[in-house]
DNA sequence: TTGCGTGCAAAGGTTTTGCATGGCA
DNA sequence: TGCCATGCAAAACCTTTGCACGCAA
């Protein structure tokens, strides 16, 4: 049965996730970080370690920018019922949105157009206030005229 | 400059978005209905296009599952600023949302967390009425336990 | 005739898979 | 010892790009 051994490539993985609850990442980040770090572990390790562990529910996946998967730790989802994630379409920071209009609209989809909203799925798409500020990211994005 | 010419392939790529107007698909759905007609087009020149079109504002591209991008002509998007796009993650669907409660969000989203929301980009994931119903297309989704 | 448009093939990037080796229990 | 986990390389995929030829104006 897939994931009933703990080694080091695993603990070193869940040591990073635990580190980085809530923010997003690439299994480049992941790499690259490791590196740094000086640990050893291969690419292909990373994709199937987190796709198991979304398998298991404690990490999620994004399909960001450009394509590539984002992931996402999350050691208690239970509060991810209640809000919803935004990601800046310029800087591709994924962020959370603590508020009750989320709970309105999730009740409102369902009740008057029949559609049961994700919350776990759906993100918000727009351009968060650093960036609109003309701050960092701005090399980014810009793809349509 | 580009776009200038009118050619047979450009002429049979715009009827296909006609027919298809506000649905969604992707670069190998246009090939495959070409190769059904007969008509011949190669899959670099159903890329440029769409790329053209999509700057030209007349396409719009979503990256939907599995990286796979999608395409949507839109030939009145004047009206779009003023609702969402749902996706349903079991049979595919992407449906309209017009409904107050979006411009209310909109605005909420920037005056209350400086996030400017494009309601362009942004697509509700969910389940659709049809689908929650036990209907189609529940041969789909249901990637993570 | 000019130069944009097209199609093929190759390249580019991300993710998956096959297989031999390594390591946990 | 048995079998899962790992890492490398190769394959699979989608998308972009280079280049020679075709075709619209």
């Amino acid at each position: 049965m897939r994931g009933e051994y703990s080694t080091h490539q695993k603990r070193e993985l869940l040591k990073f996730l635990k580190e980085r609850n809530m923010q997003h990442f690439s299994v480049d980040d992941v790499v690259f970080e490791m590196q740094d770090r000086g640990e050893k572990i291969g690419r292909s390790t990373v994709y199937r370690y987190l796709e198991l562990l979304a398998e298991q529910g404690t990490v999620r996946k994004y399909t960001g920018v450009q394509g590539v998967t984002q992931y996402q730790h999350v050691e208690d989802d239970s509060q991810c019922d209640e809000h919803f994630h935004m990601m800046c379409s310029k800087c591709g920071d994924l962020l959370h949105v603590d508020c009750k209009l989320m709970h309105t609209l999730c009740r409102h989809m369902m009740e008057d157009h029949g559609f049961q909203l994700d919350p776990r799925e759906t993100i918000l798409v727009g351009v968060c206030a650093r960036c609109r500020a003309g701050g960092e990211g701005m090399d980014h994005g810009a793809d349509h005229a």
